[in-house]
DNA sequence: CATTAAAAATGATTTGCATCAATTTTAATA
DNA sequence: TATTAAAATTGATGCAAATCATTTTTAATG
């Protein structure tokens, strides 16, 4: 391979990116979308459990998943942890930092993990000169904080196993959304992670996983979940949903 | 009083008006700040306990309160509410329909309140002209999204106790901001809405403020509440929060 | 001011889940 | 492959806070 042929492997691109469909891409011209290109840095590659930032971290611009899982967490000073989102390839994190222009939480590597970023700075410039990728930008953070919102409906008023049925069909639904099985896929966290982010125990969550797979609901095994019974999982949050709207 | 004077009254201006410091202007200067009263719609106003928007309704753009107290909110099937935020005169809400153009939530008012519309296209189009709008935009956003990362640590970490008191503490620190007295104030909510934003029982509330005060940290009578020791209060929740920054 | 309903407080009882303690399984490393 | 540490599971026990039941207080209305 000679040097033009590394460069050009080396150089990112949005357009070829297999997840220009789910970041922040998504509704854009192939025009607007090489003017993202233009700006995104050579994707940086960490080993599992590696942190990315930390609070007071100054802030540089979001972060997009490429391959493996990042955590959002906070913590106390005693050490817990509160999970507060996981984002899988496709996804973006680190809008924390845009209050401050500093993060106010932690993001740490859940795998092997490849990202992007992407320059506040430049981000700005875009919103500036096109319309269409600042409504995008709107929308994201929309939709972050209605993520926040279910997880704030979900600790505060659902029980264990409502959480964890919850949390299962999430996950399923955005593998889902990135063409995957939405009844067979890896969890890229651990249950000390899902515990984290779902307000309960560990021991709680092996117990309901268990209970479920007693139940004939899913199969568990390690990371390896497949859902056996989605209406099962459906039925036991249908109390906790608000219903479906557009 | 003349036709001019009184039309003049109506008209809203964010130059004058008293919140100017904490609510969207803030930063800007005088002139900047004339092009946002331009759009600004005349403040509304309603009686306690009416829905301002549920979800499903159109996003029509941010909503700043003026005068009173409005709570935003989710609901399970079952009727339970888990409450998402508590809004403050000079708070905004809202920002949960930029997703899909289109309200995740409920909001409601918890006492007679005046609120100022800001429509949201009105607000793009100053973001496209001045990147300091713009960037005060990004900022509120990243704050909205600190509170909810905030909340839920409260609600999936921290024991009765310590949730309320980070409550008090919160509102505290925001009618300080606001001028007011940070140990003396009228809580604009019922034990009920106290209960839901805390993801505890309405009995719980009670029992914990009677403990309060006979402890002798607060003194409270109805909706008036006198914090006596501030640091019994913060050394409740010292193992709860994450070192300050900036 | 009397009547009624809603909100808040108080007490008794229950329970879901945490905590503690001990194994078992899996993964990491020499 | 053996050794060790970390992750996950399983069981026993305790407790914080929910729930249930009742009373008291406050606010609303004719």
């Amino acid at each position: 391979m000679n040097q033009v042929q590394l460069v050009k492997q080396l150089k990112v691109s949005c357009e070829a990116c297999s997840l220009s469909e789910l970041c922040l891409s998504r509704g854009l011209s192939a025009d607007q979308m090489s003017q993202i290109d233009e700006f995104i840095e050579r994707p940086r590659k960490l080993e599992s459990n590696k942190q990315i930032f930390e609070p007071g971290d100054k802030f540089y611009g979001f972060y997009a998943v490429r391959t493996g899982g990042v955590k959002t967490y906070l913590t106390k000073k005693t050490g817990e942890q509160q999970i507060l989102g996981f984002h899988l390839p496709g996804e973006i994190f680190g809008m924390d930092g845009m209050e401050h222009s500093s993060h106010r939480c932690y993001a740490s590597t859940m795998d092997i993990t490849s990202y992007c970023v992407l320059p506040f700075e430049r981000l700005d410039e875009l919103c500036e000169i096109l319309p269409d990728f600042r409504k995008q930008i709107y929308k994201l953070m929309g939709h972050e904080l209605n993520c926040d919102h279910s997880h704030q409906l979900l600790l505060g008023q659902q029980t264990a196993h409502e959480r964890l049925a919850t949390f299962l069909l999430n996950i399923s639904s955005r593998f889902s959304h990135r063409g995957f099985s939405p009844s067979s896929f890896m969890l890229p966290m651990s249950r000390h992670d899902i515990a984290c982010y779902l307000g309960i125990a560990v021991e709680t969550v092996s117990r309901l996983f268990k209970s479920f797979q007693e139940q004939g609901i899913v199969n568990i095994n390690r990371k390896q979940v497949d859902i056996l019974q989605m209406d099962a999982l459906n039925k036991m949050v249908a109390n906790c949903e608000e219903p479906d709207l557009d």
